[in-house]
DNA sequence: TTGGCTAAGTTAGCATGCTAAGTTATCCCC
DNA sequence: GGGGATAACTTAGCATGCTAACTTAGCCAA
């Protein structure tokens, strides 16, 4: 067997999450999990958890644990919805904006020197990659997920 | 901030996997890391913890719990190198070959129905996807790690 | 030969993913 | 208005990633 893709996609993924990670920790002392939950929240609007969840692309209880910490350590605000429903409404608190705006830019500008290192054309490879995940998302809600 | 690449492909390896994991589980009741691990034991020949741990990209204590287990579940053996050093000799089981030889191929080609489906060329996306990895790869040599 | 170095593996404990099952709030139909 | 759906969330418990620190085995130089 050759290393084929979903083994490399794997691979490639869990070096890159990893390397985030130690970077984030050691410079930012935050992990990338909760930093992406952050950035989520306050640059694209992920305004519930359920949202939120979508996102990132895990479970709710994933992200209902996590949001339980985050506002325990004071960067995120979560309340009840006002406009009914069970939701949460989601939003960063002071603390959660400058944590987020110390950091947001580091991470695509070091991937896209690994990027550009390899030779690979990084506008391919992104658009690329962002179709594959919009063709796999419409196919899990077609098969009904 | 858009959607960016790293993200994206955080987001899409994250669902190919919990997707792999929940079609193994229920029609082979292996999770995907395991079948992994012995994939590469069988295939690549991952013959010490540390070698399958570089190949599957983990560290050496998740591979050592999960050499446990899947002796303990009578699918992987372990036995100390003959050769000498503190090493582990691992290798597939009957059983263990068993399970791998019935399933092996199945994942590629349902991501490739996927590639396929989203109009991206397999083997370009294939091609970046490995030499991304290489690259990273040697940039974390070379930066001591 | 022995004391330290290195490589490989293990143990302990935490972070964060999951599924299954329960709770809460709203809606809608009779 | 009451009862069952539905959606969002939580709780419980497991799987598997990590780091830090320890153990084990062999090597090498004084």
């Amino acid at each position: 067997m050759e290393r084929n893709l979903s083994l490399n996609l794997h691979v490639l993924t869990a070096r890159l999450d990893r390397a985030a990670d130690r970077i984030l920790r050691a410079e930012h002392g935050i992990s990338y999990s909760r930093f992406l939950a952050l950035t989520l929240v306050g640059e694209l609007g992920a305004s519930t958890q359920r949202t939120l969840a979508e996102y990132l692309g895990v479970t709710e209880p994933s992200v209902s644990r996590m949001t339980g910490v985050l506002a325990a350590d004071g960067l995120l605000d979560v309340q009840p919805d006002p406009a009914g429903g069970n939701r949460r409404r989601l939003s960063l608190t002071d603390a959660g904006k400058r944590r987020v705006t110390s950091i947001r830019q580091e991470f695509e500008d070091r991937l896209a020197a690994v990027v550009a290192e390899s030779g690979v054309p990084y506008a391919e490879y992104a658009e690329h990659t962002a179709r594959l995940l919009a063709t796999f998302d419409r196919l899990e809600r077609e098969a009904g997920k």
